[in-house]
DNA sequence: ACTGGATAGTTCGACATCGAAAGGTTCGAT
DNA sequence: ATCGAACCTTTCGATGTCGAACTATCCAGT
């Protein structure tokens, strides 16, 4: 079994037989498969008639339990403050969430989930996750949990802990 | 040894008691284990004065050993037709690759690497082979076989394949 | 109090990408 | 031969993101 990666390198092999490409089999692939669960998501969510930045901004808010400031919520979603901006913005005009003062620092916000914006949330995330089972159901429990230690281990060494 | 997936599950865990979130978890690591990669490799390349994507496009001519299509090269990047055409006009600015005629097609054009796009190419990537190897060190070889093999399956089921 | 420096969020301009439509070219069926 | 369908690439308009500049607010030291 082969997949596009495998002739990537085959190509590079036959050019330049001198490297050593176990890596950028490895890391090749790790990026694929990201691009590929991405359109996998964005599917879903489509069918939702939602975007997938739009439950992202919502999932967060979510699971935080609670109102998140702009800047907590732009460094959870990895993306710049100016992008979230936009987002919130287009996510109160769709009432799912709204803006309020923080007691006690004016220079601050929250962002809090609407009561739509809740209930939205609450009902997609179940099909999400029925659909993220969907796109590993290619490989075997044991295979999954053996993927998650070794994922796990490589984001630790790059640095992603809390 | 826990990583930041790890407390997202958590606070989902303790607002949805109903969810399993095992599915969550794998493809969250994978999502951002590729936005790490991603940032890692840009790094080396804007230490080379170079974009992702110019490497991606040079790399993508080299390996296949000769012209390719704009269409063949989209396809293999990952972009859509008008983005690509973009990119080969800065390429073409800088000297790195050329566009010619297709002798018996005059519908198609052949992108092909200057001498000077060759030997950047052919000098950057054995930075990058080095930096891959780098951005992996934190799992041992063994378990960098297994991540190989299970992501291959993953990316094949999800349609992967030549 | 007051002032200088940090912090929070928004606005602005530049830029890359995408989808759709357009402009040329080739191939096959009549 | 010719017409239309299929194909390849580019152009165009819209959208989303980023970095930098900007405004407002807070805090620490004098």
């Amino acid at each position: 079994m082969r997949d596009r990666v495998d002739g990537f390198l085959d190509q590079w092999a036959a050019q330049r037989t001198d490297l050593d490409l176990a890596a950028m089999g490895t890391v090749g692939r790790s990026l694929r498969l990201a691009r590929l669960l991405s359109a996998g998501l964005k599917e879903y969510f489509a069918a939702e008639g939602m975007e997938t930045w739009e439950f992202d901004v919502l999932a967060t808010l979510r699971r935080s339990g609670g109102p998140l400031t702009p800047s907590a919520l732009a460094a959870s979603v990895m993306i710049g403050s100016a992008a979230l901006t936009n987002r919130v913005d287009r996510l109160v005009t769709r009432g799912l969430v709204s803006r309020d003062a923080v007691p006690g620092d004016r220079r601050s916000l929250h962002i809090t989930l609407t009561d739509e914006g809740r209930e939205l949330v609450d009902r997609v995330v179940e099909g999400h996750v029925r659909n993220q089972r969907r796109l590993l159901s290619g490989i075997d429990k044991e295979d999954c949990r053996a993927l998650d230690e070794i994922l796990r281990a490589l984001l630790v060494s790059l640095g992603d802990v809390p």
